[in-house]
DNA sequence: ATGTCC
């Protein structure tokens, strides 16, 4: 157990774990919090867990996790770690089960007043067009071989199909397509478990959410990214559904075996990786894009969805119900980058978990859009609290590799919250708050109670108090979709 | 996160 004592105080909101904390560390471990946010940490392994990652073999300067941190698999959830190429290892857990799980924001051009009497009949029509759950297929049938060039391809090929406009594309992180993505490195099961899941929801911490603007912090920033005060919103988080998970269950079964050989030692038998250079972490990494271009494409169809729905319910009802695409960002994913380690420009390997890209301004990784503001990033809260848009800064890239956070953050297990919280119970305090809810499993809304996770107020506070990103704009929920 | 075990 790591306790208080054992961390240093950098400044208001970054500690940091020294390297003579444990023999095998081979940097520091540094995460950013306030005194609330550590304290709901102390009932995890997240900060031992964080120091397990300081002991990878090829990783420089810190190993870092975010202020909505929490227990993962090996990794933290909140975690950042970055390995030098091209010997560095990559791990599976270091990405996480659900590759590319991210969040796309859309905005309408309808203020709250004009929608609301329609925001019933829209979540209706959301829930009944956006599939969802455990397991559940979509509506969009793939002909065989196809699913090859759709994880290739990525969003280009919903652009060809007519699910995707340019606009969507280039609002998107590396425009919706991932180069190096290999079908022939996925497992045929994995194929087989994506094969109708394209364009669905899924389960968990997955949603749906019609949001509204509801305060503006940066206004010549929020206008440029088409965000202002009273604005309806959408939001999704989804991932790579059973294709991800199972290239994620495929390469850790596969590198366990391989670890030997290359004579790591590894504190957790869950950090399993291989190094860079190596077959197999190739091969991962092939099929990882893989996953990512396919989650890319996952919340593209959802988007479609969503737009026949705002036209179903609002076409000739209110004078524009145009669904207009903000920005789509990964919180789940590992990336060859470049960043400056120790006044050299280097090629790492950065492992963002449960972690979100926030390039400073001027980045060339940017679309010209966003090139001068910085990327854009999205933070959804938990299910009924506020989400947020900021953008990545100087900071990110000097402290962060260039991350910042992806959510409020657990603070207790979902076994937990099922016992703690009455899913019914909880729906009706939502719709008491004039929160719309559509949702399958009474059980999975309990799990996502927001007293099961951290304050994402605070978590902002924190890294915009730090300097690794600017608060735009504070959006709050008027319906929610889940699984 | 996830056909919560192939």
């Amino acid at each position: 157990m790591i306790s208080s004592h054992d961390f240093k105080q950098i400044n208001k909101y970054l500690y940091e774990i020294p390297r003579s904390f444990r023999a095998d560390m081979r940097v520091p471990a540094r995460f950013y919090a306030d005194s609330e946010l550590q304290k709901a940490i102390q009932g995890d392994r997240s900060l031992e867990q964080l120091v397990n990652t300081a002991t990878l073999p090829g990783i420089v300067k810190y190993a870092l996790a975010m202020p909505d941190m929490h227990q993962g698999y090996g990794f933290p959830i909140g975690g950042v770690v970055a390995t030098q190429l091209p010997d560095g290892i990559i791990s599976p857990g270091g990405v996480g089960y659900d590759i590319n799980c991210g969040v796309r924001l859309l905005a309408t051009q309808l203020e709250k007043e004009e929608a609301a009497p329609y925001l019933e009949d829209l979540a209706s029509a959301l829930y009944a067009n956006c599939p969802s759950g455990l397991g559940k297929g979509g509506h969009i049938k793939l002909k065989p071989g196809e699913l090859d060039l759709l994880v290739v391809k990525g969003a280009k090929w919903a652009l060809k199909r007519g699910y995707a406009t340019e606009s969507d594309l280039e609002r998107t992180e590396e425009g919706g397509c991932l180069e190096g993505a290999d079908p022939g490195k996925v497992s045929d099961r994995a194929k087989n478990r994506g094969q109708d899941q394209v364009g669905t929801l899924g389960s968990g911490n997955h949603f749906i959410e019609i949001d509204m603007v509801d305060r503006i912090f940066d206004e010549p920033v929020a206008t440029r990214m088409g965000i202002f005060h009273n604005q309806v919103t959408v939001q999704i988080h989804s991932g790579s559904r059973g294709f991800g998970h199972q290239v994620c269950s495929d390469y850790v079964k596969r590198l366990q075996k391989t670890i030997q050989q290359y004579g790591f030692s590894l504190p957790d038998r869950e950090l399993v990786c291989a190094p860079l250079s190596s077959p197999e972490g190739q091969d991962y990494l092939a099929a990882m894009n893989a996953a990512a271009n396919y989650a890319f494409v996952n919340r593209q169809l959802l988007t479609y969805h969503i737009r026949r729905s705002f036209e179903q319910v609002l076409a000739g009802k209110v004078k524009n119900h145009h669904v207009y695409q903000v920005y789509d960002i990964a919180h789940n994913m590992a990336r060859i980058e470049e960043h400056e380690v120790d006044g050299r420009r280097i090629k790492v390997c950065v492992h963002r978990k449960g972690a979100t890209r926030a390039f400073g301004p001027g980045s060339s990784l940017l679309p010209g859009i966003y090139r001068d503001i910085g990327q854009p990033v999205l933070v959804p809260g938990s299910m009924g609290t506020a989400s947020w848009v900021l953008v990545g800064t100087e900071g990110s890239m000097t402290q962060t590799f260039g991350s910042i956070c992806h959510g409020a953050g657990r603070v207790i297990s979902r076994s937990k919250a099922k016992k703690a919280v009455r899913g019914a119970k909880l729906r009706e305090e939502l719709e008491a708050c004039g929160i719309h809810v559509r949702v399958s499993s009474m059980s999975g809304l309990a799990e996502e109670a927001p007293s099961a996770y951290k304050d994402v107020d605070r978590v902002i506070e924190v890294v915009h108090g730090a300097g690794i990103a600017k608060k735009v704009a504070r959006l709050i929920p008027l319906a929610v979709i889940k699984g």
